[in-house]
DNA sequence: TTTCTGATGATTGTATACAATTATACACAA
DNA sequence: TTGTGTATAATTGTATACAATCATCAGAAA
């Protein structure tokens, strides 16, 4: 297993990522780094090493008053879908020249695990595993790129595809969906895993995109 | 114009990103901290949030022995126009239908900027005004995840693009394709911007990528 | 009442001291 | 010569004190 010390920073930062994708704390809502040394815990220096790197992610914007948080509007969420419909195929393509026999064990492995709780109907394991399958993905493709510029993205939706996973029709498709994206990259296949991955996040992106 | 006070850690982060963006740090160096406090003038917390940042944009890999620069190698340029090749397409549809008349007019003194120093055969300010036209561009599509996934991919290519735009027939090329994308645009045709744009990538991709 | 001004408080920006971890060099033994 | 262990130095991680800026509110003048 991975027992790399993670750093408090690094902490602070995947909390405080993590509540303002969720929700927890509202668009327009002001943050104040001192606030957040009360309910973290933790000296001003990691929580602010933080918030230089959420704000990279254009998900807060600092000023002399404080922290407001930007999280992600549905125009966003649009040109996200829109974004990853072009550029998902392509890393399924490039993964089905370029994944190892260990990744796509792994990618076996995770498909498993999410056809068992979509059979328990348990929702947030389900889109756990969801994103697992498409890092997992990103990954297999061994371009820093593409894995640097998708995980984002696809960490940015996950607020929105929360009522996704909950309909038990759409989590069936999603399955068969990763299920034949899997077979195509098995298969060394590229154009196949392109159209199969370009099928499923269309599919995903008529679901959620209102 | 724009007077905001710019923060050290600002200014850090511009000046070690240009560095290594343009290659002044080989890929693989290792820099340190305290190293920086000295060439910079200026104390680690500064420089450690810039530091987060470039980490972020995986310019940089800091580890206890110190800080790994990593830059952009040959594979990450080919992605990056592969990713290009679909995205600014996009982009400059979107901006065909969204750009203000400010933001028009904004793009046709940039063009004759460089209109200008192409017939000065000045291929520093060449350089600098094709940034600036594709990052306006970026910014009249109106879209924060267009311009946040955009703009880093196109400042990582700043050291390749070296060569290109030192190329006299490349540049004059460069320029009439600039100029075709902006009349579609002024025209508000997404369509005819997108395959302009779509043009306009490939040729500088089949000029830059080996 | 409205508007301006000044003081005060809140908030972020920076520097520095200290802690903890890890790489390195050196001595010493096999 | 090679390996090993230990001490030392180098480096990043964290906390905190202080500086600077800016928003806010009270109060006075028009």
């Amino acid at each position: 297993m991975n027992h790399k010390t993670v750093s408090l920073a690094d902490q602070v930062f995947e909390r405080l990522e993590s509540d303002i994708l969720l929700g927890k704390y509202p668009r327009g809502q002001y943050l104040t780094e001192l606030a957040l040394v009360e309910d973290l815990g933790v000296s001003r220096t990691p929580i602010r090493e933080a918030l230089r790197r959420l704000e990279q992610e254009h998900i807060i914007e600092v000023s002399t008053r404080g922290i407001l948080v930007l999280g992600v509007t549905s125009e966003d969420l649009a040109d996200i879908y829109a974004m990853r419909l072009e550029v998902e195929p392509m890393v399924a393509a490039r993964a089905a020249t370029a994944a190892t026999e260990e990744e796509l064990s792994e990618l076996r492995e995770m498909l498993e695990l999410q056809r068992y709780y979509v059979g328990r109907h348990d929702s947030d394991r389900i889109k756990y595993m969801d994103s697992c399958f498409h890092e997992l993905l990103y990954r297999a493709s061994h371009s820093t790129v593409f894995f640097d510029t998708l995980l984002p993205l696809h960490k940015k939706v996950q607020k929105y595809r929360k009522a996704s996973v909950e309909n038990e029709s759409r989590a069936d498709k999603s399955l068969s969906e990763h299920s034949e994206i899997l077979s195509a990259i098995e298969k060394r296949d590229p154009a196949a895993a392109s159209a199969a991955m370009r099928a499923h996040v269309q599919n995903a992106k008529n679901h959620i995109v209102k």
